[in-house]
This record gives C-alpha cells, sequence and structure tokens, in this order.
DNA sequence: GCTATCCCCTAACAGTGTTAGGGCTCGGTA
DNA sequence: TACCGAGCCCTAACACTGTTAGGGGATAGC
C-alpha cells in the first residue's frame, strides 16, 4: 500500500526537518533528542538513522531549515540602509526561532539555504561598490556580529536562574550588582553601571550595527558613502 | 588527620575548577562530564554535588577561570592600537584554550575574573575618549564581536568531518565547491570563491577589527581618532 | 563519650546517542 | 504464481550522561 493519507506523509528528511523544528520550538536545543524527534512522526529512534548519518546531521539540516526563513530586504538605493535592514531581519530571525543561534552558530553546514543567503549578501555587498576582496570580508564580518550579538544577548545570567526573574528584573538587578561594587576596586563599573545595564537589547543593537556600517563605509570611495 | 599532603590538596571549588578545565583541555567541552571531573580529583561523580550545585555552576567557575587567564595589553597612547592589541589577545585566549568560546559564551557568569576584564576594558575606552554612553556600548560590541568571530572561526564545517581533513585542506575543499556551483544561480559565490576562502582567519580577524575600530573612530571628536 | 558537622560513598533513576540484527511489506522478475 | 531483494521500521541492548537519596566514617567541640 504505497498509498498513505497525507496526516503522516511519508516519511522524508524534510519531513524529519520539520519535525525536528516543532520539537525545537517545543522544548528547546537541549530537550532536542532522537527519541523525541522519532515521536513527532510516529517512529522509533532507531528508526532516524535510516534516514539520517546521526544527530549532529539533522542538526545541519534544522540549520538550514531555519535559515530557509529569512526573508532578504527589498533592494534599495541606500546600501547603508539596506544592510542596516538586512541586519535587522536576520537578528529577528535568530531571535523568533528558539535556540537558533545556537543551532545555526554551532556547526557551518554549507546548505543550499546558507548558499543563497550567502550569495544574496554578495550581490548587494558587491552592488554598494566594496571591491571584491572586501565583499568577501564584510560579508563574513557581518555573519560573525550578528550571530555573535545574538549569542551574547541570549546567554543567560548565571546568578539569575535561582528565580524565574524576567529580563527586565535581570537588567535591574544587574544594575544593583553593579553599583553595589567597591567604588576602589572597580571605579568605572559602578559608575557606568545606569548606562551599562540601561539600553535595552534593541538599542544596543542598533548601535552596534551602526558601528559596523562605520567600518565598512570606511573602505568605499568618498563618493559612494 | 586535618593533614593533606600537597599531591591531593583539599578538594575545594578552586581545585575542582582547575581538574574541570584540565578535563576540558584533553577532552573537549562535549567530553566533559562531572564523573570524569570527580576522577581527575580522585573522587565520585556524587561527590561533586557537596562543593557544586550542578554542572552548570562548575560551567560558570570554568568560564571566570579561563578569564583569569587573560593578560590585559600595556596602556598606549594610541587607542586604537592598544584597543587592537586587545582584540587579539582576546581572540588568542579563545583559541589557545580547548572550546574556549563555547565555554565562556555558553553562559554569561559574572565572576571575579570578568568584572576586572570589565573594568579594565571601560577604564581603556573612557580613556581614549569615548563618553560614558558610548563606552559602555562599545565595550558590549567588542566581547559580543570577539566572541562571535572565534565561534564562526571554530564551528566545524559539516561536509568535513567525513576525513581528517585539516584547516587548510578544508579552505581548498570550501574553494571547490563555490567554484563548481552552477553559475547562473551563484554568479557571486562562484567569482569570488578565491576571496571567500583565501585569507586565513588571522587575516580575516585583521580585517574585521580594523573596521569595528573604524566604527568606533566616528564616535570621538575629530582631534582624538 | 556524645554529638553535630563535614565530606565522601554506593545505588539508583531517567534519560541520552547509537548500533546490531530481525522482520515486514513492497516492486520487479523468473 | 513464487521468489527475491531492497527499503523501511522495529526491539533490544550498550555505554554513557546529570542528578538525587540515603548511608557511613572521620573530625571538632562540648
Amino acid at each position: 500500500m504505497p498509498e498513505n493519507d497525507d496526516a503522516t506523509p511519508a516519511l522524508t528528511r524534510e519531513a524529519l526537518t520539520q519535525a525536528a523544528l516543532r520539537v525545537l520550538e517545543r522544548d528547546g536545543l537541549d530537550g532536542l533528542s532522537m527519541r523525541k524527534v522519532a515521536a513527532e512522526v510516529g517512529v522509533k529512534a532507531a528508526s532516524l538513522y535510516w534516514h539520517v548519518r546521526n544527530k549532529q546531521e539533522l542538526l545541519d539540516l534544522l540549520s538550514d531549515a531555519i535559515l530557509a526563513l529569512a526573508e532578504p530586504p527589498p533592494r534599495q538605493e541606500d546600501w547603508r540602509a539596506e544592510l542596516h535592514e538586512y541586519c535587522f531581519r536576520y537578528r529577528r530571525l535568530l531571535l523568533d526561532n528558539r535556540d537558533a543561534a545556537k543551532v545555526v552558530a554551532g556547526r557551518l553546514a554549507p546548505g543550499p539555504c546558507l548558499l543563497n543567503v550567502m550569495e544574496d549578501q554578495l550581490d548587494r555587498l558587491r552592488a554598494a561598490g566594496f571591491s571584491d576582496a572586501d565583499t568577501a570580508m564584510a560579508s563574513y564580518l557581518l555573519g560573525a556580529f550578528v550571530q555573535g550579538f545574538v549569542l551574547q544577548e541570549q546567554s543567560p545570567i548565571s546568578s539569575a536562574e535561582v528565580l524565574g526573574t524576567s529580563r527586565r528584573d535581570i537588567a535591574d538587578a544587574a544594575g544593583d550588582l553593579f553599583r553595589g561594587l567597591p567604588t576602589t576596586q572597580y571605579p568605572n563599573l559602578a559608575e557606568l553601571a545606569d548606562h551599562l545595564t540601561g539600553p535595552d537589547m534593541d538599542a544596543r543593537f542598533e548601535f552596534c550595527v551602526q558601528r559596523v556600517l562605520d567600518g565598512l563605509a570606511t573602505l568605499l570611495p568618498a563618493d559612494r558613502r
């Protein structure tokens, strides 16, 4: 009976990946086990190894599946506005899909979607007027920067897991911590406590993106900045 | 007999951390288990939980212990050279200690050594002439950037674990991959293959650091750049 | 000598990734 | 029609993992 109703649509690598994506969203990366993914598609764990070499290969597929959700921003005259939007969308993508940053950063899987993203990125950079060498480097910089930012942004504060302190409370607690430090030993931390903990992550990202774009702008001939 | 010879120096959190550091160096983060750390100090796994709440707390200690190895560069007149050296040393630290980037990036543990590093960083930025608000943001940017770069740099290429392809061969293989892509669908990737895979990581980091520093320089009044 | 504290132990639980080997159900072929 | 091989899933198991409960021996103070 090759006829299978669409409720259980033929166990393919694609279906496996989508199931893994659902488990990831529900239980996070730490809760993503082969047994759970198998259960999600109505199958036992060992069966997955017929379709996938090991868990890492599944994570590679997962990584590419997440990148598939990326929607490149419209092309614009203003290269800065375009790259700015590009960074913001990339960060949004990593924030909106649970543990996406960890999955994508964990391993560089050159799947088709990553290639598409890279191709698109290179095209925009060249259109902005960057040289071939600078384009290649700038692409690397943007990727590493956004991933690094989101990873940092999402890394849990170790002293704050005791209670379910929300994100806002964490900033307050960190502020208190900094302000409470001995001013003789940590004068700058104490003095800059408000600046260190005040701006929310959106504002920080805005700042950082602007700096990186400023840095890239210096590579362009003056009339194209 | 409270007297214990220095060969087994009284199981403290400090000794535990150092043992974990050795296991990390030997077996990597994936191979770092409570049982191995316990064996390293000549004890059974359950005993660790007397000194440490759980594995995560041990990783927090480990993170701070790695940061303790950081040697801040000498102060300089030229703020650019100073921050440049700062970034390079931070990257070196993360590269020289196995899986250090993953450990440090995994969780933000505000231990004493992290506070020291932050304090030092803030001091240098202010001395360079940055405003209080910019100093706080720049510190965040530098940390996220370097960590992101090293994490990206160390993330294994998924298609390359089949054989023990060395780092140099990986670049070659990636070059071949890019060049072999259909030029109609991936013209930029194919055309920039050499630029994308050619420069080694040191050169890429140099490029990226210079861009970030350029971006920060725009914040300074013209006479202090 | 008693007690309390500290520190380590054994044993176990529930879960992990992964493999070996068995069996069922198909499509194609003799 | 009978067989065969391939494709796909299964059970069972192995060697691990983090973590907890509860026991026991040594030490210090009263």
